[in-house]
DNA sequence: GATGAATGAGTCTTCATTCAT
DNA sequence: CATGAATGAAGACTCATTCAT
């Protein structure tokens, strides 16, 4: 990728996040990327386009940052947890790629296709844990329940400790995951 | 209130909802409300003051629903159940308004005097309750976690119940309340 | 119709003439016409708007010069005579009225609902002459051509008389009608 | 010429007729004629400079058409058929050569330098012409307007049978002649 | 109170042109 | 010669807001 694309992808995440897609001005992100706007329409068609290739971004990051951690020889709450920890750190170092793909998740400017691209890979990631939940300790629920609230809980750290970021050590964090897995447990 | 005042804050919420602040241009609403865009900026001096009032209007909906309810010969249990359910059936019966809530509780639309101007009063709704968490069969842990996961598990199964409303029957609300309860139980 | 409206109209035609669609910037139309940009995309929804109600309103203007003339008691050469005076005369006084007909006749920008809505009434008009082209003491050919010879004659004859006007008298006006009459005579 | 120089040429020129100078961008030329942006502007400094070459390109096919063919032996209609039908032929077997001349002859974008060199090699042409109408057998008129009556009539019949390629035939293009022929007759 | 015509700054996007490779 | 990334002015169109009626 060339330099002033990539420029343009780190510059305008997080002023769409802050200020939302029709809030920011493409003329504030390419000030911003120090490039014309010219260039901005160069790498992207449109701004739509800009919005989608950085929801294609994020999510990619957000799966490599989980990715490939299951370990049959750890117990399986051990397992969750790292799971877990993998996205809650995501979360917390990267907090802008996280509140992106949040806030853009249901967003009409995200194509279905992309949308559809990546939920695929993210299935794929969780098919693994699913197996473990259903003969697991933990309770009956069906399976959109269960990763709901396993997604609600970890969102739900992730702005805690955003807006606290004084409270934020290993003893707290480890709390907030028994608060999660207690709720499940039976 | 006149009724084409009412009429604009009636029409403009599901829109701000669904398409955010400078998604939804004065014109839209003042022609989905059926008035002239004269009309709008005479009962509310910008769009800024509109939200602004909005907010108000919804934040004071979802306190009254949670309101006196209190009831000291239930159980701890029960108290928190009777609230954790309003705020779960306030979410579900009115969306938009919740929804509208969460989207713009951190938006730099509304003034903070009137963010100031209703959490003062959500603050007093809760006092009553914190005394119980303290006191009660409930983990140790500090204020704002506890505030924070009581909500996020709020937010979290209404979101869960607007995506799939068809799950949506009195076994899965206390199954969702259990999930909550049995985490922060001791 | 407004006079803002009117102004507009005006004013872009002549420029539409003389620098084309897209040479015409709709910022020159509003400050030569001394209203807002705005102003115009208030009462034209787009630039192509503009120019299809440009086109209806000089087809009209042309309709209105030639309609209504054909007299029984007069000689079917002297009929023909006062049609074409009448269009030559239009195109002399009104010669942006009558370049911007010709010009954008066949232009993408004018829909084919205008154009068919206005072709219709333009055959109204010449069928009474048809008729007497078939009985006639003219050369024996298919509609068409006649037409075609008819417009190019007219179209010729204005032009030729808007590039030399020092030439443009009673004589050389009834001279270039003989040119075209005795064209198609037998 | 260069290959890629003749290529953007041919490849400009019924861009231009079809949308226009404004209309077709130098990108779209580039790209529809197999070039990089930056290889037009190294053969034609602007775009101007390319649309003034085509003007002389296209000047010099149709001069090169009509070329040389007065032929003493012959009668003057003959010779004047003659020249006339080499017109009509050029505009039929190369419409796009002869529309962008209709169109660029009176547009400000072509240098009236240009205008002026060619304009003087049309005018030796007809020369020979000028003469044999003042002696013949045709009406008594002034030299612009036999010039423009004769270009009236070649370009309409050209735009005739464009219109109407199923009517063009032998005995039509004759019957369209002698339209005009009988017009300037005595 | 209610209207909607009028405004002009601001939005997204395109374009002719340049220049380092 | 040839390329295409880079530029920023300009284009069509939108929008919050005002004000005369």
């Amino acid at each position: 990728m060339k330099e002033k694309e990539q420029k343009i992808l780190d510059t305008s995440l997080p002023l769409f996040v802050e200020k939302g897609f029709h809030g920011t001005s493409t003329a504030e992100i390419a000030k911003t990327a120090g490039v014309a706007t010219g260039t901005l329409f160069h790498y992207f068609k449109t701004k739509e386009d800009l919005i989608d290739r950085l929801y294609i971004y994020s999510k990619e990051s957000i799966l490599e940052a989980a990715e490939g951690d299951y370990d049959e020889d750890k117990s399986f709450k051990e397992n969750v947890k790292s799971l877990w920890l993998n996205f809650v750190n995501f979360g917390i170092e990267d907090p802008y790629k996280f509140n992106f793909i949040m806030t853009f998740h249901c967003s009409p400017y995200i194509t279905s296709f992309t949308k559809g691209r990546i939920e695929e890979k993210f299935v794929d990631l969780l098919e693994v844990y699913k197996k473990g939940f259903r003969e697991g300790e933990i309770k009956q629920m069906y399976d959109e329940l269960l990763m709901d609230y396993f997604w609600g809980n970890v969102l739900n750290t992730i702005t805690h400790f955003e807006k606290n970021p004084e409270r934020m050590n290993q003893e707290n964090i480890e709390l907030s995951f028994e608060l999660f897995w207690d709720g499940i447990s039976k």
